[in-house]
DNA sequence: TTGAAAGCGCTAACAA
DNA sequence: TTGTTAGCGCTTTCAA
């Protein structure tokens, strides 16, 4: 029988210690052809300057040698890494995961990897992952900062990291940065559900430090102003992020006197929680209350009317920004990408009129 | 006005090159302390052998200066990392982001990183995904393998790899592992439907070269003969494991003859598809046909029965065998952990008794 | 066109 | 308790 899982000596040790694995270097693809290591080198990196014949042979034999290159030597010898940072609140987010999946296919495209570090939005944790970036060189990072965090970005500079924002870098402070266009994809969803002849209309937003939940408020304001009414205080409920916070948000409303008859939540997630929580006590949606999410996840079964953020694409230009400032083709002012969002209507609205 | 993202010179480089960040090193710290370089490692490091005054010192001096090791330089003199790689189909299935998140989780208690990276279960990302592991040097690689993928194990181990495995090491291979327990399961979910009084009962598979559908199969066949019924072979549908695999399954579903009255689905993701088509095509879940899927996804919001998966558990369990491997402390036989299902009685079967 | 040697930032063995 | 030195595997001058 065999097992796997062991060490396996690819090469001897010198000091022959057994079952401990040293792979192979350049310095044994140099011994193997004859060559110099830095004519190796120079042969495996495609340099110019070496015979077509003797570039030939070398990687010949490192390939069938199966020699892979160190990549920690490689970097710290070029000073530099192929990897690229992601911070965000959680991959677990559908949202979240999309865009890493976007980054990683276009650093992929550049022979680089990333590195994705959670933070579940906790200030400490957002630190950490900053100085674990920086420890691990990586080229560059793309985060997502929600609120006005510029000291987050204060302690990427001073680690030297050139960086991308999810977000808005307010003010007078600004920086690379991708965004949709939430004001507006708030301001069509309100438009949408006045239309429907919604009148008394809810938001659940996402904590009021982050710019998201400021836009997607101001949107909704403007657009029932547009329209000669406005938006209740009361009828603007404390933050949900979560599907476990829409829950929550969900089984308070229940509870409520007077009710909006739509509600547009922060995310698909808060959305989803908030419908679990009504049905399980026999508020049917849309029937007895209309609700709108964000985001346009994937996963859902529930036809929510929602507007559509496009992860990809924001995951796409983040890493085709970060790459230009890697690269060092960037201009010198900061680019500010603002992406088009898009209201999705299914049938999570009732149409009152 | 301020612009971030510049680059900073943390220190002045050799050759003064302008706009160049260079980082603070070990040396930096010495010169400053006026210690030699090694003296600034052992206190930094916690090392024994260093007068407590000095150790405080350095660090308190490090502390200031914002000096961060640089990892790379680290795991080149160490010949190890601490980093873990992870190699999975999608981050977007929900399933695999929680199981990551749980392996991040606890690799960051050891200080570790996880380096993830997506195949989507193509047989060339796959082995490109073990060569960039080796090159990054990880130190050990937890991966997915659902097929009979003993070719995968060999590069692994012909890098000389430590990794840990979701899914069997079938007959006479052998590696440490993790898995649910899908017979069981599947078990349960096909003896709950005979036992509503379902008898035509169908199984969308995820691809028979899975072992997950494999098992799966065998357990609902195992209970229905158990009932003295046999599963149809025209009830066992092509296979699927996305949502629109599963939307596409749906759409023909519904031109099917002589339908099921419950059908088992391969995953969560593909019972949402299914449903959603079926929905569209105006037939109703589970009035019309009753549909039992699996890992119970949390983001649902149709109250689907669902067999679930253990996915953090998971996680956790796969990482913690990795550690135990990559500190020495594995015992020789290789271990197969196999974690307890569980049948989440929801509202998408329907009772025919 | 190739080779020798230095150096990236760190750790670790050994000497002082 | 601290310092000196070599070396991890690679790239990159610079010399041959």
């Amino acid at each position: 029988m065999l097992f796997y899982g062991f060490c396996v000596i690819l090469k001897s040790n010198r000091f022959g210690k057994r079952g401990i694995t040293v792979r192979l270097t350049i310095s044994d693809i140099a011994k193997k052809t004859g060559y110099a290591k830095s004519t190796v080198s120079a042969a495996l990196n495609n340099k110019p300057g070496v015979k077509p014949k003797t570039r030939e042979e070398i990687q010949r034999i490192a390939a069938e040698m199966n020699y892979i290159p160190n990549e920690f030597a490689r970097n710290l010898s070029m000073q530099t890494t192929n990897t690229i940072g992601i911070i965000v609140r959680d991959i677990t987010n559908p949202f979240y995961a999309k865009i890493c999946r976007a980054i990683e296919n276009t650093a992929s495209e550049h022979a680089y990897t990333t590195l994705i570090l959670n933070t579940d939005g906790i200030r400490e944790k957002e630190l950490n992952a900053i100085r674990v970036m920086s420890g691990q060189m990586v080229s560059g990072v793309i985060i997502d900062i929600s609120g006005k965090d510029t000291d987050l970005l204060m302690e990427l500079n001073k680690f030297g990291l050139p960086f991308v924002v999810f977000g808005t870098t307010a003010g007078e402070l600004a920086a690379d940065s991708v965004e949709a266009d939430d004001y507006n994809g708030a301001y069509q969803a309100a438009e949408y559900l006045y239309s429907c002849g919604h009148r008394k209309i809810g938001f659940v937003h996402g904590g009021m430090e982050s710019v998201y939940s400021q836009r997607r408020l101001r949107g909704i304001r403007k657009a029932l102003e547009h329209n000669g009414i406005e938006l209740e205080e009361k009828y603007i409920f404390y933050k949900a992020k979560t599907i476990q916070e829409g829950y929550l948000m969900g089984k308070k409303l229940v509870n409520f006197e007077d009710l909006p008859t739509a509600i547009i939540a922060y995310n698909d997630l808060v959305a989803v929680g908030m419908i679990r929580a009504l049905e399980e006590n026999g508020r049917q949606v849309p029937d007895d209350i209309s609700i709108i999410g964000f985001d346009d996840i994937e996963l859902m079964t529930f036809p929510l009317t929602t507007v559509q953020i496009p992860e990809y694409e924001m995951g796409e230009k983040a890493a085709e920004l970060l790459f230009d400032k890697i690269m060092g083709k960037a201009s010198g002012r900061p680019r500010e990408i603002l992406l088009d969002t898009e209201l999705v209507v299914r049938k999570s609205v009732k149409r009152l009129l």
